[in-house]
DNA sequence: TCAATAATGATACTCAATCTCAATTTCAAT
DNA sequence: ATTGAAATTGAGATTGAGTATCATTATTGA
């Protein structure tokens, strides 16, 4: 039998724009696990990389490869869009990025770091992307998997619909 | 505080084959619910819209656009990709027919008909999918979605992973 | 230094899915 | 049955995100 409180259950995200306090030491962490991922591929953190990670540091919502790319060519208008792809998936294989379906066309992508896992209420009228988290439904996830005999790697749990602002707008 | 027996809260699919005993009784009242979308819609039930979803009710298996298109060609050749396509949007606005993604590329689809809602494993080896129930989990997420003031229409709960059969090959 | 390897950016390409459009079919009202 | 409007179709063009190619440049470590 298990027990719990209903209303301890589910976490909503403020928001994904709070920053650390100290930015600069943040990003100089963020630098170096990438850094060790790369090296332990045998591979070296060019200046490309560094200014991909960084643009993504500084966002402040879910974005698609061609707006990071946007941000991207500000900081370095030489950098191609290649690179920013080739980026993109190096940051998700060492854990330091997260992709996000959105509803159809570009997938999106958001700096994962230090966060905790969470999932995704996404707005069919506006784009808007909620996060939110829930230990129990994990817990049931984990059920599932155990009795399935599966080995997951990574999951994805995205509600589509519309956010509170767009139903207000309905009505 | 919530009570629940922890061993009845997951339920696993044994397949997506088993088909109901009176098959062409239930062709014909999928066929009917078709129809009574399409009318609403001020469209007809065509030859061609009867062929593919008769190919749904056949498949055993989660399916591309592209696999039930060669199923359909089977059954009449001169349908073209367009209308499949067409045909299975169709068919998802009336509820009849469930998309699910896959690892990368194509997008797969299920008829859902009265089966009741699941989930997925995906496997990232072998491209099999595995079908879940939790209503515990849907009820966390329901919680969330209340929380945040959300309406959902829609989710996608998918686990990709190794299935226990890749499993055992890799050891 | 210098050969081997990694990385890059431009661009060509892939592939699923959608769009276009002329031709055909269906519908409903006569 | 006739007929004009609306729906439907299939072929092929197009889109668009993401990937592959490749010549050039940068980095590494012996
Ligand atoms: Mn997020
Ligand atoms: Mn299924
Ligand atoms: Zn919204
Ligand atoms: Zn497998």
């Amino acid at each position: 039998m298990i027990r719990l409180r209903k209303d301890a259950e589910v976490t909503l995200f403020p928001s994904h724009a709070q920053k650390p306090a100290d930015f600069q030491h943040w990003l100089g962490s963020l630098r170096g696990r990438f850094e060790d991922y790369l090296t332990k591929q045998g591979l070296n953190l060019t200046k490309q990389r560094e200014t991909i990670l960084h643009c993504l540091t500084e966002a402040d919502q879910h974005l698609t490869a061609e707006q990071i790319y946007d941000q991207v060519k500000k900081k370095d208008a030489s950098i191609g869009r290649a690179t920013v792809f080739r980026t993109i998936k190096l940051l998700q294989e060492c854990g330091l990025v997260d992709e996000i379906a959105s509803l159809r066309g570009s997938a999106k992508f958001e700096l994962k770091a230090d966060r905790p896992h969470h999932d995704h209420m996404i707005c069919v009228e506006c784009g808007r992307i909620l996060e939110f988290q829930s230990p129990m439904m994990e817990k049931f996830q984990d059920e599932a998997i155990r009795k399935q005999g599966f080995t997951a790697l990574w999951h994805r749990h995205e509600i589509f619909g519309r956010c509170k602002l767009c139903q207000k707008q309905r009505s």
